[in-house]
RNA sequence: UCCCCGAUAGCUCAAUGGUAGAGCAACCGGCUGUUAACCGGUUUGUUGUAGGUUCGAGUCCUACUCGGGGAGCCA
């Protein structure tokens, strides 16, 4: 039983500290770079001999951050005329709904309304050279302010449209430059008008400078949580609602984005259907998961039936659940429509504390009709490999970020999985593999149990250092739809483990055979009436199918290295917390 | 759920059972095409909660709460 309320918690990250003695109070250029580590992430320092491409305490927060190709000089594009560019542009520089209602009236018509002229841009496009010489509009939030007593000060703008901020040079002269320039702190938010040009300094290939900076919305610098310098990411996880503006979660949610994209790009382009299985549901796939119940009796006072809770006087008249899976009704349209998958949140109520699982996550769940096992691991791998090469390609800066103040093998790791083939093999060969080893594992091997963590990673961490597909497990430690071999001992099953993660797949080839299938029920002590419908997907033109499930967080943990699975989804839910 | 570790300023951390500190942040000033800017100064505490031991507890003991690491369950 879960319990809903629980007292505020406290505003307090600890743990995860740097080691004492790699915690140098202020970055030295000589400073000796130790390892860095998926779940401690180290404060100051640098890589040796070069300028950081990316700043930050514990590699977070909200540092400046200075683009690769803002260290190569630019050549400034001819300036156009500002006219012309405006009233070339204005489809697109239409004001917004906000906008429009400024300029109903009051002071800030004429400025609103040239701003509402002009090209609205992100910073993502205003960093690049091609925007040199653009009369823009930029919006976003203050990550810091740099002044300069030569007449000017610096501001550092993000607004989540890439991994680095734009510089933007804001005069003296601006109207509002002594009464909200100079105070514009961390966490503000403003729109900027001004001229794109070419930095002259290091750290960035382009800068707006402002003709007019508006302040839309303050953020009190003695109140506001974020700091400059690094946090913790336990002090992050506090405060989920600001996390998206720190260097990391940023980071995160772009990469999220990008895994989901290619994981509907891959299925659409290879002809798969987007289905969508009920989140309520009567039955419990896995037949031994913890569900979440759903229900609309009053947890106080509920209708009784000879003691128990009589569930027939409940919303659907029967007991109901949160869905731990999607799989047996993707089944259904597989063996209706061919190749489909499923892609959205699912539900565990197990009491598990780790730094892998979430009580509320996402899954994709491919099923494929006239799919043999061998067929499922080869899409499983081009699955995988697909969301690991679009994610290098699109995310570049984000993950070389990673790779910075996260984990310094997230690319290369990444790199080398893209181009090798994943090592297949049998569960008896892994048994055998591990028990000649003669590594002494905390417990040991033998055939017929479940592996333990320790013993996937010794496979894909030393043994062949790179994922795995592990397959024919024991029928006794797999679930009951999955199909008998001839030997009557194992299971079509496969599960994909990656070094550091563990399982990030776990998939099978389904037992077609009606009669194979209602004894395997049988033998694990399931009623076969309350499975009737899945059973008549056997009865009535049944064939040969398969399928997996992907967790979409392990996945985004596996690829930017981050430790912890309550950092790659943004508002984790374990047990114990569901804060916001 | 089990084992281990931890909780001190807004953040990150110090402090033999004997007057609670530093760095960063914030604030004030100086300097600077700056870029985790830099330099000087100022401010910051019911030491997680509740009990107990003691002349005296941040420090020792007990319980609880919360956090971290590992394990199990799994994706």
């Amino acid at each position: 039983m879960y319990r809903l309320h629980r007292p505020a918690r406290r505003l307090r990250g600890q743990a995860l500290r740097p080691r004492r003695g790699q915690q140098g109070p202020l970055p030295d250029p000589a400073d000796h770079r130790p390892p860095v580590q998926a779940r401690r992430v180290l404060d100051g320092v640098r890589p040796q001999g070069q300028r950081p491409l990316v700043q930050g305490g514990d590699g977070d927060g909200l540092h400046l951050q200075h683009s690769r190709d803002g260290l190569q000089p630019r050549q400034p594009e001819e300036p156009r005329p500002r006219l012309r560019r405006s009233r070339g542009r204005e489809g697109q520089g239409r004001p917004h709904r906000g906008e429009e209602d400024h300029l109903a009236g009051g002071p800030q018509e004429v400025r609103v309304r040239r701003e509402a002229a002009m090209e609205k841009i992100s910073v993502a496009q205003a960093r690049k050279a091609e925007a040199v010489g653009k009369h823009v509009l930029v919006q976003g939030w203050v990550r810091t302010r740099r002044d300069s007593k030569g007449g000017f000060s610096f501001l550092e703008l993000n607004d989540g449209s890439c991994f680095g901020n734009l510089q933007v040079v804001a005069p003296s002269g601006l109207p509002n430059y002594q009464s909200e320039v100079l105070h514009l702190g961390v966490g503000a938010s403003v729109s900027v008008s001004g001229e794109v040009k070419a930095s002259p300094a290091k750290g960035q290939a382009t800068e707006v400078h402002a003709d007019s900076i508006t302040l839309v919305g303050s953020a009190d610098p003695a109140t506001y949580p974020l700091q400059k310098k690094g946090h913790t990411f336990e002090f992050l996880r506090t405060i989920a609602h600001l996390r998206p503006r720190s260097n990391t979660f940023g980071a995160v949610a772009r990469v999220r984005n990008c895994v989901c994209r290619s994981i509907h790009d891959f299925f659409q382009e290879q002809g798969f259907l987007y289905i969508h299985p009920p989140i309520i549901t009567a039955s419990d796939c896995e037949g031994a998961s913890q569900m979440f119940r759903v229900s609309t009796l009053d947890p106080n006072n509920p209708p009784r039936k000879e003691g128990a809770v009589d569930y027939a006087q409940d919303f659907f008249h029967k007991p109901t659940f949160l869905t731990v899976s999607g799989q047996l009704e993707a089944e259904i349209f597989a063996c209706a429509l061919g190749k489909v998958y499923t892609f959205g949140p699912t539900f565990r109520a197990e009491n598990s504390n780790t730094s892998r699982h979430l009580a509320e996550f996402w899954m994709v769940e491919p099923e494929m009709a006239f799919f043999d096992l061998n067929d499922n691991m080869d899409l499983a791998e081009a699955f995988l490999k697909r969301l690991f090469k679009d994610v290098l390609e699109r995310c570049a800066e984000d993950m070389q970020f990673f790779v910075e103040r996260v984990e310094k093998t997230a690319v290369s790791t990444l790199e080398g999985i893209v181009q090798s083939r994943f090592m297949r093999l049998s569960y008896t060969e892994a048994v055998d593999i591990l028990q000649k080893s003669g590594v002494q594992f905390e417990f040991p091997v033998s055939w017929g149990t479940d592996l333990q963590s320790e013993h996937e990673r010794y496979l894909t961490e030393q043994h062949f250092k790179k994922p795995v597909i592990l397959y024919d497990y024991p029928k006794t430690i797999k679930a009951f739809y999955m199909r008998l071999n001839d030997d009557n001992r194992t299971v079509r099953a496969m599960d994909v483990l990656v070094p550091r993660i563990g399982e990030v797949i776990g998939g099978s080839q389904r037992e077609e055979r009606l009669e194979v299938l209602e004894s395997r029920m049988k033998e694990m002590g399931l009623d076969p009436q309350a499975y009737w419908w899945y059973l008549d997907l056997r009865r009535y033109g049944t064939v040969p199918h398969a399928g997996f499930g992907l967790g979409l967080e392990r996945t985004v943990q596996f690829v930017t290295g981050m430790g912890n699975i309550r950092d790659v989804i943004p508002f984790p839910r374990v047990p114990g917390s569901a804060e916001f």
